[in-house]
DNA sequence: TTGTAGGCGTTATCAT
DNA sequence: ATGATAACGCCTACAA
């Protein structure tokens, strides 16, 4: 029930002015040794912290970075999210998170709670609907503040922030040349988010490729609802010859998975899978899924510090748009 | 560039003193319809929103909650974390994370952080090695606080907190009744976390149902390092019959997942798995295994209506340990 | 119906 | 070497 104890209160305990106390706390020259000393032990003693509210309100800088992702229970999402923590950890500052769940109307809501003064900075991947309904609309609120925003991962011309993101169009071409390599001709490809821009720009690139390739057979199966796309791959690996399935994203990377384990066929000798999994899905997998690298680590450490950095320099005009172009398919380590 | 606006400001630029502008966009019946009107048009135009750090500071109350837990990487915390998301948004609080990754000093420097008035109480669940040296002094600075704090799934006698957990003894009865039931006479018994403290209520379940039936064999297999775990799997699969795999946590029924697939074992016809994994895994893994449900929905939701309780009507003394008694094994659903 | 003053906890500036 | 005062943005008695 102890209320926690101000300076105003050690001040009337010890019969000093509470700018003595604070002044002793904060160790200024002006008040001599033995007074800070008596402070500071009676404010040890008392377990005295001062009030980061009240030092926001006073500093106009609350410390706290604010972080609007749709969904934890995806793993890539999960991977960006503990990598901001650690760092926004690492530069003094903490994290307040809010989930969409892909929702247009819960990320308009998180947008505008966080934009009343709590978060010195915004760190944002924006939900599903919002690119779907391509509705924008509540960034102007947020885009007219000094608050720096970043978006990761699901870029858009329309959100003219600083942005994180990686080279997908790169990084599916590269997977489509390893499968080449490895002899595939007839290769199926799986995603569960074509309404994203990144599930787009994927497409685009497979096309592409197939455009350049004449001599491969794709397959493109999309679906929102993962239960259903699962017999779409279970269907099209049983009646077609396919060599390889890539998959656009985890699920329909697990999805394709599971499919190949239950049509019985072995992996790597008869079909190859590649995908967007992450190593923390694969390491508990079997078998292992090769798979295209996002870097969800690098993601976050890189948006910390973009934002970070807006923070303490001030929130300029020059946006800055990284594009993590790295990217490895890592082999199949398993047997 | 433009620092959000004030209530002074708008007064000053409506040429009314800032109490009216107050109490106008708080509908106080003092003011005029008039003056109300006027004020909350120019304070829509200008995009006015009152300064939550300001509102914290005057009502001492922040409408934020505390989250520390140990990893976002678990599922299983993520889907906890996930509704505790989602009920204090529906409650009208805001959630401020932090990741120990099972590291007691994070921990410390955590529950530090937010024992300065940031928020208004705290849902823990506290890490590996906290359990492992047995250290809970870093509780006591929040606990003669009138923070409320709630602890769950790792309950310990010496955290003298509310508290959320499941029945671990029953649940793991129950499973191993459930394998008994289907012929199993050779358990295998698989952990990575026999140091917690559920780890350990888990082996005494299995120990205790040993005795009762003597003629099940068990075996127990514990190792911290998962790398290290799938390798005895897999040693102990070859050498011994097993008729079923008890896996005490998402890691080792993962493993031991592989592992019976690696060997070349059918699930189901030759060895049963039977683990804590949960929906959002298991959905994407084939063959399905059957788990034990831990609810992480209904801990969280329990653990914010707990915290949210206490805040309003007080810290009380009293502590609530509620025990999530209600447990399942869903059984294979696939083929 | 409107304006003034005080206070939430802190620090910084200015006296004493 | 100390103490008083103002300010951060807001709300709410109380006064006018």
């Amino acid at each position: 029930m102890n209320k926690p104890i101000t300076i105003k209160e050690i001040a009337r305990d010890l019969g000093v002015s509470f700018s003595t106390v604070s002044k002793s706390l904060n160790d200024s020259s002006e008040i001599s040794e033995k007074t800070k000393k008596k402070v500071k032990e009676y404010a040890a003693l008392r377990g005295y912290t001062p009030n980061q509210i009240a030092l926001s309100l006073k500093n106009s800088a609350t410390f706290t970075i604010g972080v609007i992702i749709p969904d934890i229970q995806n793993a890539f999402f999960a991977s960006v999210l503990k990598n901001i923590e650690i760092h926004a950890k690492s530069y003094g500052y903490r994290i307040v998170t809010f989930f969409t769940n892909e929702k247009l109307k819960e990320e308009e809501e998180s947008l505008k709670i966080l934009s009343k003064g709590l978060v010195d900075g915004l760190i944002i991947c924006p939900s599903e609907e919002t690119f779907k309904k391509r509705k924008f609309a509540h960034f102007d609120a947020v885009k007219n503040m000094n608050t720096p925003v970043l978006v990761f991962d699901r870029v858009d011309e329309n959100l003219d922030f600083d942005s994180v993101s990686v080279d997908d169009f790169g990084s599916i071409i590269s997977g489509l040349d390893y499968l080449y390599e490895k002899g595939a001709r007839s290769i199926l490809f799986a995603s569960t988010i074509p309404a994203l821009s990144v599930g787009k720009k994927r497409k685009e690139a497979f096309e592409k490729f197939l455009k350049d390739n004449p001599e491969v057979k794709g397959t493109i199966l999309e679906d929102q609802e993962n239960g259903v796309l699962q017999n779409m791959l279970l269907e099209v690996l049983k009646t077609e010859k396919i060599d390889a399935v890539f998959g656009m994203d985890i699920d329909s990377t697990m999805l394709a998975s599971g499919a190949i384990s239950m049509i019985g066929k072995e992996f790597k000798e008869e079909i190859s899978l590649l995908g967007y999994v992450n190593k923390q899905y694969n390491r508990l997998v079997y078998p292992k899924i090769s798979y295209i690298n996002q870097f969800p680590e690098k993601i976050g450490q890189m948006a910390v510090d973009i934002i970070v950095d807006k923070i303490k320099i001030g929130n300029s005009k020059i946006l800055k748009k990284e594009v993590i172009e790295t990217f490895i398919a890592i082999k199949d380590t398993s047997k």
